[in-house]
DNA sequence: TTGTAAGCGTTATCAT
DNA sequence: ATGATAACGCTTACAA
């Protein structure tokens, strides 16, 4: 390995004035730079990241933590995919490198062994949930000093840093079309209240009811899990409820192709005999079947958000708002339309 | 920040008997350990992993290198979603970290700036293709005693590292499969030759049709993108020709449904007026109207098995042949079985 | 079984 | 404008 003393050798300077040349410091004669720069190039001297790293008491290193999910894959997901996308892209530029943390059931609680070995200098942490147990796992993150910044979830009562999308805003619109377009029963397979953005939606969902006078039933409230099993399933109970749902809002894409898929099989068909759309305008939208109408989430703009915010806080680069909140759009496509066949 | 040196004074021993205890090294009395133990914890320390990595003149980071892709968000597919989490897994049980690389047009050439820096230890390169320059650049990694492995990609005569899977056998079983279902005219839509897999589909196309004694006709035989546009798009030239195909080979699920939707515009159903099958089993083929059949790749594998092939050869953990090939699994759905309406 | 001390390749401070 | 040098927190001979 080239070291920096050997280029000072070649260069006939002292080891400082290498340094200070590969930093950009400092007044300096452009001979003696360019001395240094030839010298640095004939040896092939690059600076070792680690040692910097080590002396600037700074890794570089931005941690993304992903949560534990059992028996899913997770990056097989268009929303991490996305977000991680994004961060990347924002990385990149901002000069850092991205550490990738997967999440064991075990280290659920442990969010800090990537800060207290160093390794990152400030984290990414996605999807996490609204539970006591993560409440307190990240304020002692806090008040241990070590920044982060949440994606797609919010702490209410905290003040963490956070960018997240309108998702009241955007499952308002949904509902809206879906009224819009002549439907009056409308049910809504949402996820998890411990996801801020389920709680969102549910509030989007009954502002728009209620704005059009419709009535909130509760028989026409399902949960799933994100899954398009879950979805599949809320098909059977949709189904047993026919007569009264013309209408159905998923809090994501992959549920509402379930819930399309299982109606399907019973003789429903999205577009005609009900109407469906879904959340994130993901890939499987436009490859389903009929295409499948959705809420647009910025989710890639969120990841280059969450990292511009973050280092920001760590003193690289502008530092912003703490708190981000993107706007969704509506797609429409032909599984929210009836039409006569 | 606590260090060994507080700890030692606290436990009234030298900083190297610290390093002894947490490295697990030499012969050491159970009390001398229990103190230190009991220092370290009441102080909160943890090693600084740079420090170490620094001494060490070791990262203990695996880097992860992504092509650049334009217009494409590269995460959001299957293929390299399932990879990185494969990566991931054995990364963790090796108790390396996983750095993300998401090369640039610019360092294209470049793949060596990651090791120079001193940031890794390895690379796992994903999304090679076999061009001059990029076999010009992977030997040079290997002139310079940067190790790595490459995933879903076989460079002849160079003896690299190498994760692969067994699409020669694949294809043919897909291709076999389609003939068994009475198709005759089956058409291909390949990707790009200059990825080793597109060759040896091709070369599992040939020997089922040989083999069933049906003619290899050109006009048959189309190239995509991967892409559900280009997919799409082939559906047009498919069409054309109708009457001259009854079956088409995809060589991945996003062109396959591509397909599909271009035909059933055209009013022809895959499973019923035409056969298709895709590869890589990828979600979408379970999301897609009619389900897709696919060849099933075990990406996650692959990424596992790279992982730990590369880290072999950087002396953790035990080392393995330097080629590897895992095999695919066909997946029969209903796109590639005609019935009758 | 434990201590001593020489690195490791930088950054950053203080002189000059 | 440049040089000397003390950190930085650990690993790892070598000594005791």
């Amino acid at each position: 390995m080239v070291t920096r003393k050997e280029v000072a050798e070649l260069a006939n300077v002292s080891e400082a004035t290498v340094s200070r040349v590969f930093n950009g410091l400092g007044p300096m004669k452009p001979a003696t730079k360019e001395r240094v720069l030839e010298a640095a190039n004939a040896l092939g001297y690059h600076p070792n990241a680690i040692a910097q790293s080590f002396a600037r008491r700074r890794s570089g290193n931005l941690g993304v933590v992903l949560p534990y999910m059992p028996k899913v894959h997770l990056f097989s997901t268009y929303y991490f995919s996305e977000i991680l996308s994004g961060i990347g892209e924002q990385v990149r530029e901002m000069g850092y490198d991205l550490l990738l943390s997967l999440l064991t059931p075990d280290d659920e609680l442990d969010y800090g062994r990537l800060y207290r070995s160093q390794k990152v200098d400030a984290c990414i942490i996605l999807g996490s949930m609204d539970t006591p147990s993560q409440r307190q796992s990240l304020l002692h993150l806090q008040e241990n000093g070590h920044p982060f910044c949440l994606v797609n979830q919010r702490f209410e009562g905290l003040d963490f840093l956070e960018v997240d999308a309108d998702h009241v805003e955007g499952s308002y619109q949904a509902v809206r079309h879906l009224i819009d377009e002549g439907n009056r029963q409308i049910a809504f397979l949402n996820g998890s209240p411990q996801y801020s953005n389920s709680r969102d939606r549910w509030l989007g969902y009954q502002r728009a009811m209620l704005e059009a006078g419709l009535p909130i039933n509760s028989e026409l409230l399902l949960e799933g899990n994100y899954s398009r099993k879950s979805g599949y399933e809320a098909a059977a109970k949709l189904w047993e409820m026919r007569g009264r749902v013309d209408a159905v809002f998923a809090a994501n894409d992959r549920m509402a192709i379930g819930v399309m898929q299982g109606l399907r099989e019973r003789g429903w068909m999205a577009g005609r005999e009900f109407a469906v759309i879904g959340c994130d305008d993901s890939d499987a939208a436009k490859l389903s079947d009929p295409p499948l109408s959705s809420i647009a989430v910025p989710f890639f703009e969120m990841g280059k958000g969450a990292s511009r915010l973050v280092l920001a806080s760590v003193g690289q680069g502008v530092s912003e708002e703490g708190q981000v909140q993107l706007s969704t759009q509506l797609r429409i496509r032909q599984s929210s339309i009836k039409r006569q066949y």
